[in-house]
DNA sequence: AATCGTGAGACC
DNA sequence: TTTTGGTCTCACGATT
């Protein structure tokens, strides 16, 4: 059979070995997509295969037969392509190659971050990404005063969330609020809750319920959002940057739900590019006035990474920091965390 | 041989 | 009883 082919996958695990089927792609057809896999594993040894091999042909086919073939004959570097008029939300994106989905979570996939070296003799890289900005800008666009306090005291957000939530930070209950959290930039809903956390649909509800009692002002924001863009068929981030949505005061139903989590997470996604394009700017800037033979070379969403001579790192180090900390901006503190290293994994912390 | 839709999976 | 946002690229398989 051809393992590449998710349809012959399929016809495997579904027709011949006769595994639940437990989720429908798009068309119609049976899922074999990695979570199926998980829910199926243990039950016939060809299930981890199919895993393993996905993760193998993935990093093999994508990066490591295909970024050699990027590097430039005239500069010896890999030069991708940052598109500033592609993405609906306000974000870059990266193309040709895309250095924006580098693999870094596997240790596999480390394996082939760690192959990105700066181009010049003596040059470490300076990575510099942000903590949680997606979450803070939330906490500050909607004046949320419990999100805020944790956040000015530097505490673990998904800790005070669970003891909020819960009662107590438990592992299990900082998994579930961090969860929560997360999903709450996405536009939540119970069943996708549910689903994530596996946990019935009716515990979900009660736990977005319990959350927004706890941050009322999250909850008023995202109505706030909502009632917006029903009245002027847009949403504005942070710097005003403008995302239409002029089908969405006819919506009904599914797809009005839909369009209302787009846009909550244009606002707070959006917001967060508006940040970073700011930072970029500074820092950028900084790194030109003052430190010869640096500069920046790439930009992952929220985080920064520059090319410095090895001597001037620690300095490189206090100028992004300060640079992307962008004091007085927001009403809560943005937190950036650094790294040096002869490559981009060990730049990363 | 080129193009397109689909499913999958890499990242934030 | 029907999916949490935003991207890019791969291989396959069908179509042009």
């Amino acid at each position: 059979m051809n393992l590449n082919s998710p349809a012959k996958v399929s016809e495997v695990l579904f027709d011949r070995l006769c595994l639940p089927r437990i989720r429908k792609t798009g068309k119609g057809g049976d899922s074999s997509g990695y979570t199926v896999l998980q829910a199926l594993a243990g039950m016939h040894p060809f299930v981890d295969m199919v895993i393993e091999h996905r993760e193998l042909s993935k990093l093999v086919s994508t990066y490591v037969e295909k970024l050699p073939g990027f590097v430039s004959r005239r500069t010896g570097l890999i030069h991708t392509s940052f598109n500033q008029a592609v993405t609906a939300t306000g974000r870059l994106s990266s193309s040709d190659p895309n250095l924006q989905n580098i693999p870094i979570r596997t240790d596999r996939g480390r394996s082939i971050r760690s192959c990105f070296v700066p181009g010049g003799e003596g040059q470490v890289f300076v990575s510099a990404d942000y903590s949680q900005i997606e979450l803070r800008v939330l906490a500050s666009l909607a004046g949320e005063g419990a999100l805020r306090r944790a956040y000015e005291n530097d505490e673990d957000i998904h800790s005070a969330t669970a003891r909020a939530v819960f009662g107590d930070d438990s592992p299990e209950h900082r998994r579930r609020a961090k969860e929560v959290n997360f999903s709450i930039v996405y536009g939540i809903s119970a069943h996708g809750l549910s689903q994530r956390l596996s946990i019935p649909r009716g515990e979900a509800a009660s736990l977005i319920n319990r959350y927004f009692d706890i941050y009322p002002e999250i909850d008023a924001f995202l109505r706030r959002c909502i009632s917006e863009a029903e009245a002027t068929g847009e949403t504005r981030t942070l710097t005003g940057r403008r995302r239409l949505f002029g089908e969405f005061a006819a919506a009904r139903g599914t797809q009005r739900k839909a369009l209302e989590r787009m846009v909550v997470n244009t606002t707070v996604q959006g917001s967060a590019a508006d940040i970073v394009k700011l930072a970029m700017l500074k820092v950028a800037g900084a790194l030109e006035a003052e430190l010869e033979g640096a500069g920046l070379v790439l930009q992952v969403h929220d985080e920064l990474v520059a090319t410095v001579p090895r001597s001037l790192a620690g300095r490189a180090v206090q100028i992004m920091r300060e640079s992307m900390e962008m004091e007085g901006l927001l009403q809560v503190p943005l937190k950036v965390g650094t790294g040096v290293g002869a490559n981009w994994l060990e730049a990363g912390h």
